[in-house]
DNA sequence: TCTTTATGGTGAG
DNA sequence: TCACCCTAAAGAT
């Protein structure tokens, strides 16, 4: 489930939930039974996103977690059934319950290693903060396709390889261009594409891109192109698949014609 | 009751 | 480029 929109409506909601009260931590599964030892009964301060990751603040060393491929919270309000086998983390404020399984990370960072992991990180066009600039100069040293290097959290953090495929489609973007092809204009736009769809699933809490609440290319390898019929395909590229049309993002298209 | 799949990232070769 | 890590749900047997 999770892309940058995912991590952004956690922070929000479980900024609402828990945040301002005490909350009760603790690991099911036991292995992060030393860090929510240590957080137990802490008041949360608050929860930021950056990218696809999440910091929960307690004026303790903040929790990291960041939820990989597989990593899903569940929400409980009132009554939560016992947690699964895989929960590795649990928070609980009043009537809201959190159950945290399979997460890449959960850890306590200090702030030296919270400042080194955010060094790593290119502009999240989810926060008021990100410079689009900074992430076209990075793009523009790359060597490689657009398509690999919007994965790149170094580039862009928060984008995925559902968003890769939608944006690319809407701007009529061939994802094998080489990075560095990218103007600025059509980088904007696509900068712009990409805000608008991220926060759209902020929004929706699932990724709607095309009108009527479907995608455009994503997962649809094999079926028609909603815009011109020919037939999606799905390749592999920066290790995962990535999904296309070859008639509307041929490489010569123009400009972003539905973003 | 298996096997497969997933919107991610790392580290080894 | 590959193997591998994490978990749950869906699909196949």
């Amino acid at each position: 489930m999770p892309e940058g929109h995912t991590v952004h409506r956690l922070a929000l909601d479980h900024g609402r939930d828990l945040a301002g009260r005490p909350v009760a931590v603790s690991s099911p599964q036991g292995r992060f039974a030393d860090g929510a030892r240590l957080l137990d009964g802490c008041t949360l301060l608050d929860v930021e996103a950056y990218g696809k990751h999440l910091f929960y603040r307690w004026g303790h060393p903040v929790l990291h977690v960041h939820l990989g491929l597989v990593g899903t919270f569940r929400t409980f309000h009132g009554d939560a059934p016992a947690p699964t086998s895989g929960t590795r983390l649990a928070m609980r404020a009043e009537e809201v319950t959190v159950y945290l399984a399979g997460p890449a990370a959960c850890e306590l960072l200090d702030p030296a290693a919270e400042d080194a992991l955010r060094a790593r990180l290119g502009p999240d066009p989810l926060r008021a903060d990100a410079d689009p600039g900074a992430a076209f100069a990075v793009l523009q040293r790359r060597r490689g396709p657009i398509g690999g290097v919007l994965l790149d959290q170094r580039v862009l953090a928060g984008v995925g390889n559902a968003y890769r495929a939608e944006a690319l489609f809407a701007c009529g973007i061939d994802p094998h261009r080489a990075a560095a092809s990218v103007g600025r204009d059509e980088f904007d736009r696509l900068w712009h594409t990409l805000s608008g769809m991220l926060r759209q699933g902020v929004t929706d809490g699932r990724i709607a891109t095309a009108p009527g609440g479907g995608r455009f290319v994503y997962k649809r390898a094999g079926e028609p192109c909603v815009r011109c019929g020919a037939t999606v395909a799905g390749a592999s590229m920066a290790a995962r698949t990535l999904f296309f049309c070859p008639r509307c993002q041929c490489g010569n298209a123009q400009g972003c014609a539905l973003g």
